[in-house]
DNA sequence: TTGTGTCCAACGTTTACGTCA
DNA sequence: AGTGACGTAAACGTTGGACAC
C-alpha cells in the first residue's frame, strides 16, 4: 500500500496517479493518494499492472488557512505571490537585475579575497581537512544555483567547483546541507499550518455542534416532527440520491437535485 | 531472473566556527 | 582578554533506491 500525503497544495496527480483522477487547480487543502499494494509504477512512463484506479482524495475543498511556502527565491515566507515577480535576496543584497547577474556574480568570486584554500591538495592525499566557512560570496553563489536547481548532476557540480574555486564534494555537502535546511524549514511552516487548520476545524466544529442542538430544541417543541419514524441518510456518490432507510425497514430514495421525493409525487401517489 | 557494483539523495550525527553574555 | 554556552554550517557515515552490466 502506497500512500501520498499533501499538506495543502492545491490538489494535483501523485506521481502514480493518473490523468483520470485530477482535481480541481482552484481547489487547497489536504490532499491524499492511495496506491494499493501490487500496483506497479515504473519511473517517468507510469505502467499500472492493477486494473483498479488509485485513489486520490481531496479532504478538504476549501482551504480555511491560506498554506504559507518557503519562497525559494528570497529564502523566506511568501504566500500566494507571483513565483517570478520577486527580486531575489542576492539581487536585492548586490542590487542588481536579474540581467547580467551571472557575469557580476563570477566576477565577484575572481575577486573575493577569502579564497576557500583548502583545496585540492588536501583532498588528494585523503588527509581531514579543517572545516572552513564560505565566504559570502561563495554562498551567494550557491544560493542562486540553488534556486535554479537544487539537486546536481555530476557535469553542473565540476562547473561550480571550478568556478567558486572548491572541491566537487564541498559543493555536493552543500547542495545536501541545504535541501536539508529547506525541507527542515517547510516543515516547520507546514506544522504551523496544520495547527492554524486544527483551530479552524475545532472552531467549525462546535459551531456545528451548537447548530445541532439548536435543531433539536427546536425538534422537540414541533411534535409533527416527532411522529415521523427515526431514519438514517445515506447518499449513493455517483447518482446523488439519498436513500432513508426507517426503523420499521422501508426505505425511499430523493434526488438531491431536483429535491423531488417520488413516494410524494402524483404519479406515485 | 539474480547478483554485484556504482551513483546519489536522504537522513542523522559530528565537528568546527562565530557570536554573545 | 579569556571563557563557556549556544546556534549554525560544513563535513561525515550509513542506508536505501535506481540503474547498468
Amino acid at each position: 500500500m502506497e500512500l501520498a500525503l499533501s499538506l495543502g497544495d492545491p490538489p494535483k496527480p501523485f506521481s502514480f496517479i493518473g490523468e483520470t483522477q485530477k482535481l480541481s487547480s482552484n481547489d487547497l487543502g489536504f490532499c491524499m493518494g492511495l496506491l494499493r499494494q501490487g500496483d506497479a509504477v515504473y519511473g517517468g512512463d507510469e505502467k499500472r499492472v492493477s486494473s483498479d484506479p488509485p485513489l486520490q482524495l481531496d479532504l478538504l475543498p476549501f482551504s480555511p488557512v491560506p498554506r504559507p511556502q518557503l519562497c525559494p527565491e528570497r529564502g523566506w515566507l511568501a504566500a500566494a505571490e507571483e513565483p517570478n515577480s520577486a527580486v531575489s535576496s542576492f539581487q536585492m543584497a548586490f542590487g542588481m537585475s536579474r540581467r547580467g547577474k551571472r557575469e557580476v556574480e563570477l566576477e565577484m568570486i575572481e575577486t573575493d579575497q577569502r579564497v576557500n584554500t583548502r583545496g585540492s591538495d588536501d583532498d588528494e592525499n585523503g588527509s581531514t581537512h579543517k572545516k572552513l566557512r564560505l565566504s559570502q560570496k561563495q554562498s551567494a553563489f550557491l544560493e542562486e544555483s540553488f534556486k535554479e536547481h537544487n539537486t546536481l548532476n555530476t557535469k553542473q557540480k565540476l562547473a561550480l567547483a571550478k568556478q567558486l574555486n572548491l572541491r566537487p564534494r564541498q559543493i555536493e555537502v552543500w547542495f545536501q546541507n541545504r535541501r536539508a535546511r529547506t525541507k527542515l524549514k517547510q516543515t516547520e511552516v507546514d506544522c504551523e499550518y496544520l495547527k492554524r487548520c486544527c483551530e479552524t476545524l475545532a472552531e467549525e466544529n462546535k459551531r456545528l455542534q451548537k447548530e445541532l442542538q439548536e435543531l433539536r430544541a427546536l425538534k422537540s417543541c414541533q411534535p409533527f416532527y416527532t411522529q415521523l419514524p427515526a431514519t438514517t441518510l445515506t447518499m449513493c456518490p455517483s447518482c446523488e440520491r439519498v436513500t432513508t432507510a426507517t426503523a420499521s425497514g422501508s426505505s425511499n430514495t430523493t434526488d438531491v437535485k431536483t429535491g423531488e421525493y417520488p413516494f410524494l409525487s402524483p404519479t406515485n401517489a
